[in-house]
Formats: structure tokens, C-alpha cells, sequence
DNA sequence: ATGTATACATACTATGGGGTAAGTACTTCC
DNA sequence: GGAAGTACTTACCCCATAGTATGTATACAT
């Protein structure tokens, strides 16, 4: 019987930090490149998930997937889909995905005055920031 | 005379505006694990290296250091030395530092509103929520 | 002389997030 | 009848981040 490794410190340190603080609650459920990514595209609405694709060409099936899965069992997104040939599945943000908006509107302004060079660029995206 | 263009100008600039995500831009700076708890930390005021160390005692020297030099370069927070013998070293947030604290405030106010089971003791943190 | 405190540095290891590539099932379109 | 669209799944790999362990310089206290 080879020991199997129950523990490990990494996920013992995420835990505890987890448990404790409320911001690492957070960037669990939003962190990583993605995920904010794909939040943001989907605060102007319900979309597809082929839609979504074509909204973030650079990222592949693979990860758009596990992120949608993550952020489904997080309670950040819905799912919907019909049972039809073409199948035809929906996203869309929950009550407490569209909280999130203040949070990356925070975020998304402190960019703005905070982003040095790419400060120009970041406004230029705020105008796009969809505000209801 | 070169092609110049096959590929969609509004599918470029789109892929552009991606890597140019204000959200991600945040994320590069106060993302990861530790990041958060130092800023989070050092909101209370200006802290000895020791007692940032002591303030979070799971976090290794190492990983630490790390994140501060990481921070310092990208001007969220300043490091004072004094050139005395036994080494005395403080660390707070810049300007742009401090104007992260609305983004951490509404990161754990969504954590309070969403974080079920963990809402109260999340609740408690938020009292010690340094708010000047 | 030995230990302690301070603020790091460095070499090595391991975990896991994310990327690459290919496959699947089903149907409509050309 | 073969390509194309739709929403995935699966197997494999890479590398950045984080953890372990140990070392360094200095001065004071015991």
C-alpha cells in the first residue's frame, strides 16, 4: 500500500487563508486570468457559449469549460440548456455574479488611475464597463 | 508590396483589449494568495518586516520577501531601511497602495453579502476593516 | 563562546493551473 | 457524402508559484 499524500501545505495554507480572509474568498472565485474575463463579458447579458468563445478568441475550450464548471458550483453563473440538436446551452450570471460588478468596477477604475502607460487604454475599455 | 490585412481588425483590437483588461491588469498586482493578506495587512499602517512576518505566521520567509519585492517594484508599497545594526525595516503602501482599499472594501463586502456559511466570521473580520 | 534577533538570500523540490492537441455525437448545409 | 457547427471530453505536458531547508552578516546579551 503506497502512501498516498493527504496533505499538502499549499492547499493547508489556501485553506487556512480562505477560512480567515474574506478578500481570499474572493480571489478564489474570480482570480486567475479567466475567470474576471469572463464575469466581465458576461455583465451585458446571457450568452451562449460559442458566443463566449468568439468574445475571447485566445482562450481555449479546454479552460473556458473548467472555468464555466468552476464558476457554475460557485453559484456565480447559471447554465441553461435545451435539449436540442444543435445543442444550445446559456450562461448567465446569478444574483451573486452580477454583486460582483462593484467589485470589478472597483477594480476596473483603480486600473484607470493607477495603470501608468496603459492608463489611456483602460478608460477606453471603462466606457465599454456595462453599468446596469 | 505585403498583404497587410487578412485577419479581422475588430477580432485583433478585440484580442487586444483582452490583454489590455483593466480587471487583469489588477489582478497581476494583488493576485496570488499572499498578496491580498500583505496589502490587507499593511492597511492598518506601516509595519516592521518582523511584525508583517508575525501578522501572518503560515507564510514562509521566502514567499514573503518574494511578494514584498514584487509589490515594492510595482509601487504599491515603499520600503524604509535604517542603516542600523540590528536591520529595521518598515513597510506601507504607497499612494497607489492606499488606493486599493476601496478594491479590497468591496471584495469583502461581496465576501460578507455571498460567502455563505462563512458570512459571520467573515462579518467579524470586516469589523477590524481599517477604514482610514 | 554561544545564543539570539533581524532581514534577508539561495538551492532544490513539488503542486497545480493552464496550454496543446485530438476526439465525440449529432445534424444540417452544400 | 463530406464539411461545418455545437458543446463539450480526455490525455498529456509545461512552467510559474509556492514550500523546504539552510546560510549570511552584525551586534548585543549572557
Amino acid at each position: 500500500m503506497t502512501a498516498i499524500k493527504k496533505t499538502s501545505v499549499i492547499q493547508e495554507n489556501k485553506n487556512n487563508a480562505f477560512i480567515a480572509c474574506p478578500v481570499t474568498f474572493v480571489m478564489e472565485r474570480i482570480g486567475g486570468y479567466w475567470k474576471p474575463i469572463i464575469l466581465f463579458n458576461l455583465l451585458t447579458g446571457t450568452k451562449r457559449y460559442s458566443a463566449l468563445k468568439r468574445s475571447i478568441p485566445s482562450i481555449t475550450e479546454k479552460v473556458l469549460i473548467q472555468h464555466l464548471k468552476q464558476l457554475e458550483t460557485d453559484g456565480l453563473i447559471i447554465r441553461k440548456s435545451k435539449p436540442v440538436v444543435p445543442p444550445y446551452v446559456t450562461y448567465e450570471l446569478s444574483k451573486q455574479g452580477k454583486a460582483l460588478r462593484p467589485v470589478l468596477h472597483a477594480m476596473a477604475a483603480w486600473a484607470v488611475s493607477n495603470g501608468g502607460k496603459q492608463s489611456k487604454q483602460f478608460q477606453k475599455q471603462m466606457a465599454d464597463f456595462p453599468t446596469a
